[in-house]
RNA sequence: CGCGGGGUGGAGAAGUGGCAUCUCGCGAGGCCCAUAACCUCGAGAUCCCGGGUUCGAAUCCCGGCCCCGCAACCA
């Protein structure tokens, strides 16, 4: 039996597969690529699972504007589009969940019975205002002018049989596990948000469709002519993707999940409806949903109509995939809103991947082959702990920017450090004592710094291990001993490179 | 009273009770190891406005003003 501690499981919402992965679904995507990656790093077995989700009217429509006569083919070929892009972006993912697939059916079928046996499942006539643009049926609340706020479209009246599902009865029960765990729901605004939608506007919802309305969706239990409601079905994925209904043992060691990465527009499903589904099935909650912002493309809505709609592939082709993680995550606060724009991810490009740090590691790595044979000197006092508490207490919060400002206030004292100190002065005026302290100072700091920033740039930093000379024994390290000070060895040869980030020009 | 985000030096942001921070840009200087990269100093902010709470407010409260997102595509 595992520790809870080794392990970490971490989500990304399922995507519908309408269309081409776009920018944002790429910027959900890697941050919980980066979060995995920091857990693994850390010795802990991680899953992280992403994949899309299927049972959709949405998809439906897609097929059919495509001219798709069978809908699971257009549905195979976009699972394909996605599961692609995300390899070509190099996303470690453990599992890829589809909801049409049999494991998914299966764990469905399963849940659907439990919350029925406790009793939250009803049978009632549905008389309500849906919009398709939502998928869900709307309140008064929600209309204006008798139109959708949100899609500025008129909802259809639909009058038919649902089941509905007892999320009422969870009120009280939602608003204490808010109350007594703080973190449940990140960043803090969302959590007011949540807690106010639960106390003040949550209702009953209806779970399932009438079968001949929507085509697609796994059929209600017992019941053929309904089938569940997509976010029901949408939701148990999360179960789904670690054998919940297939494999006990399998699911048992991964649920609860660790995190939930979500937008912040499908909170209230995941911080609401997600929860109490949970409690009416008796199953554990997630430990945490983090929502994170928006961004606009130069200012302006990312829109087809606008033609702003960024593809990431095409971004990381031309910066490359490590720039485009870094710039994500780093120019956007994780929680907020923000804007894309080439224009500033050039600028960080420059400025703080060609500049800051690839023109530091080539400098000592330069002054290390001209002044000391390109070897590693003798260990000499320094300290990065600050740094890593620093680090750490950030990443395990989500704080992406400030991990990466403390890598960044690593790198521009070791800049000051070598102005202070003048290498080149030393090396001349014969102070080599002085001299390899002072480079070995620099080529320990850039060992824990490539380390720190390989969550995030994958591919660049194992180039940057390489140049540096660290040992594959380094790389076999326990986390915390790869912290610690001293860990690069004595007469090691460096490997200077081409320039990891060769700056742009015009 | 539909929901949400925001207004901080020229630009972009951080900071949510205690000296107003960072990056870019601008000006001056330094360095010559390095990817015309690096370092130092400087100019530049009524922290949207008006009240209030407080020893102390960019930060908390009340009241305003303004901007942005929420048709379809859409994290």
């Amino acid at each position: 039996m595992a520790d809870e501690n080794d392990k970490y499981y971490v989500t990304t919402p399922i995507y519908y597969v309408n269309d081409k992965p776009h920018i944002g679904h790429l910027y959900t995507t890697i941050a919980a690529d980066v979060l995995a990656s920091y857990h693994r790093l850390r010795g802990e077995e991680v899953l992280f699972l992403t994949g899309t989700d299927e049972n959709s009217q949405k998809n439906t429509e897609a097929a059919e504007k495509q001219g798709y006569e069978d809908i699971q083919a257009f549905l195979d070929m976009m699972a394909e589009t996605w599961k692609k892009a995300f390899a070509e972006m190099k996303i470690t993912n453990d599992d890829f969940i589809r909801t049409t697939e049999g494991r998914h059916r299966k764990g469905v079928e399963k849940f659907w019975a439990m919350v029925k046996e406790t009793g939250d499942i009803y049978e009632g006539e549905y008389v309500g205002l849906y919009c398709t643009g939502c998928e869900a049926f709307l309140n008064e609340s929600d209309l204006e002018d008798g139109k959708c706020v949100m899609h500025k479209k008129a909802p259809q009246e639909l009058k038919e049989k649902n089941y509905f599902f007892r999320l009422s009865a969870y009120r009280e029960r939602l608003l204490a596990y808010i109350d007594e765990n703080p973190d449940f729901i990140q960043p803090l605004s969302r959590r007011n948000e949540v807690r106010s939608y639960v106390d003040k506007f949550m209702e009953d919802i209806s779970i399932s469709r009438d079968v001949g309305a929507v085509k697609v969706g796994i059929p209600v239990p017992g019941d053929d002519t309904q089938v569940i409601y997509v976010w029901f079905d949408a939701l148990i994925n999360y179960l789904t993707g670690v054998g919940f209904g297939t494999d006990d043992a399998k699911f048992d060691k991964w649920w609860p999940a660790d995190l939930h990465i979500v937008g912040k527009d499908i909170i209230k499903f995941h911080c609401a409806l997600w929860p109490a589904m949970l409690m009416s099935a008796g199953l554990p909650l997630p430990k945490r949903v983090f929502a994170h912002g928006f961004f606009t493309i130069d200012g302006d809505k990312m829109s087809k109509s606008l033609g702003n709609v960024i593809d990431p592939l095409d971004v990381a082709r031309k910066y490359g995939r490590d720039p485009l993680r870094y710039f994500l995550l780093r120019e956007i606060t994780f929680g907020e809103d923000g804007d894309f724009s080439l224009k500033r991810l050039e600028e960080r490009y420059n400025g703080e991947l060609a500049n800051d740090l690839g023109n530091l590691l080539h400098r000592t790595l330069s002054m290390t082959e001209k002044y000391l044979s390109g070897e590693v000197s003798a260990v000499a006092d320094g300290s990065v702990q600050e740094s890593w508490d620093r680090y750490d207490a950030a990443m395990q919060s989500a704080d992406f920017s400030d991990a990466l400002e403390t890598v960044w206030g690593i790198l521009r004292s070791s800049n000051k450090l070598i102005d202070d100190k003048k290498p080149w002065v030393l090396a001349k005026e014969g102070g080599d004592s002085e001299l390899s302290e002072v480079m070995y100072v620099l080529l320990e700091r850039l060992r824990h710094i490539a380390w720190m920033l390989k969550p995030f740039m994958p591919g660049v930093t194992d180039r940057m291990l390489e140049q540096l000379g660290v040992t594959e024994s380094d790389k076999r390290k326990e986390y915390e001993d790869r912290k610690l000070w001293g860990g690069m060895i004595e007469g090691t040869s460096i490997a200077k490179g081409e320039p990891l980030f060769p700056r742009l020009e015009e």
